[in-house]
DNA sequence: TCTGGGGTCCTAGGACCC
DNA sequence: TCTGGGGTCCTAGGACCC
């Protein structure tokens, strides 16, 4: 049986742990920017403040009715994911970290008569250990324990815990679950099955599967499948990004080359971070900006760099970077957005060293980037950095700013 | 009059997820 | 004035190979 451990509002309740005076409060947490709204409590959601909307547009009716806001605050967030990965683990099934605030797990030792305590006691004890409310569905497939998942949040008596055991317990809940909020199935989707009167998940489990894959995708098949109980998608440990991707819009925007080019070297300088904290090697970067505002797109450039060779090497990534830049930045425009992607990446330990150059990612350099990343993570981002680069990556326009409770010892919860 | 058959790799774009 | 930042998989079509 697959389970999935989801916790509930997870970025407004990281919040809410460390502001016991906020329970019951609403909340909600803004991106990056303080942009739009990415979060919402319970009780935000019950005065219908939606996902995903601009902050300025809503910021009297914040005030107006009393609703907490917050920037995000990732150390944060990903500290308290960690904890919570931490408590599930430790009921040791097979598990897959799906995202910052999703676990799946694959129970088999459980008898099915028992799984509804197991999953009581998981989601207990996390609440215990780290704070966090977490809801858990459990099922034979992925998408049917999402599925349970979002059902036994919704149901009061359940207490966010639902078990199906087989199709014929999920059935009553498939045929309430609207097409569009099944796991897989996308706006697109949901407008082109709605017209093919594919309304719910039991019309969709029920539907003939290979038609879907013909007028469809294999993709929608597979979704198909495991609403009627046969597993097509496992549990993945999780393997090394195949892409990492940096970027960031900015306020206020920006015109000037130079300025541009060091937030760019502090964008390289973190996808470097990154490509090495998972012990990759890249082969190619590819770089864009974008001018112009969210309403005329006026103007968005992006080129991509194959390198000689296979590197983690924050230099040289740098080096490409600028050389990059030269071809892409165009006087006149005003940028609001610019990032990188690592593409073509390998795991270090498959590095061939060139035959006749000398290597560009030697030894050396290994041994000076270990350093660079130690010092860093010690005593904070960018600590030792390139003098390209600012001395902080991002100036992110944060008004509501929590402090890093679990990161950053001068930010300590203080009980006085 | 008639012009093969089988494959790989790469890229762009579309769908999805959180 | 102001609208986030990551990722994945699949498919189709073109270039190229023998």
């Amino acid at each position: 049986m697959y389970a999935i451990a989801d916790c509930n509002n997870f970025y407004a309740s990281c919040q809410r742990m460390f502001r016991p005076d906020l329970e019951q409060v609403p909340i909600v947490v803004l991106s990056n920017n303080d942009g739009c709204i990415i979060a919402r409590s319970n009780e935000a959601k019950a005065l219908g403040i939606p996902m995903g909307a601009p902050e300025f547009e809503w910021k009297g009716f914040f005030k107006k009715n009393g609703v907490q806001v917050f920037s995000s605050n990732y150390p944060l967030y990903g500290d308290m994911s960690a904890r919570v990965m931490t408590v599930l683990e430790s009921f040791e099934a097979d598990i897959e970290v799906y995202s910052i605030d999703e676990a799946f797990m694959y129970i088999s030792q459980v008898p099915s008569n028992k799984l509804r305590n197991h999953a009581l006691q998981m989601k207990h004890r996390t609440k215990q250990w780290t704070g966090i409310p977490i809801s858990i569905g459990v099922a034979p497939t992925k998408t049917l324990a999402k599925l349970a998942g979002k059902a036994g949040k919704k149901q009061p008596d359940l207490a966010g815990v639902l078990v199906l055991n087989s199709l014929k317990e999920a059935m009553p809940y498939l045929k309430k679950t609207p097409i569009g909020d099944v796991w897989g199935v996308g706006r697109r989707w949901t407008e082109q099955l709605q017209h093919n009167g594919i309304n719910t998940a039991a019309d969709l489990a029920l539907s003939n599967h290979s038609w879907i894959r013909k007028r469809y995708s294999v993709v929608l098949q597979r979704t198909a499948m495991e609403l009627a109980g046969e597993s097509c998608i496992t549990l993945e440990d999780t393997p090394a990004r195949k892409q990492i991707l940096v970027s960031r819009s900015f306020r206020p925007k920006v015109t000037d080359c130079d300025t541009l080019h060091s937030f760019l070297a502090g964008y390289i300088s973190r996808a470097a971070e990154k490509l090495r904290g998972q012990n990759s090697l890249t082969k190619n970067m590819t770089l864009f900006i974008s001018s112009g505002s969210h309403v005329d797109h006026k103007h968005s450039n992006s080129l991509s760099i194959n390198l000689s060779q296979y590197t983690a090497d924050t230099s040289t990534l740098l080096r490409a970077g600028t050389w990059g830049l030269k071809r892409l930045y165009q006087p006149g425009y005003t940028y609001y957005k610019a990032g990188l992607m690592l593409n073509d990446l390998i795991p270090e330990q498959n590095q061939q060293y060139p035959m006749f150059a000398p290597a560009v990612y030697d030894e050396a350099a290994r041994q000076r980037m270990q350093l660079m990343d130690s010092i860093n993570q010690r005593f904070g981002p960018a600590t030792l950095r390139s003098a390209r680069e600012p001395e902080r990556r991002w100036q992110m326009h944060q008004m509501h700013l929590s402090p890093a409770y679990t990161t950053r010892w001068n930010e300590l919860l203080r009980v006085s």
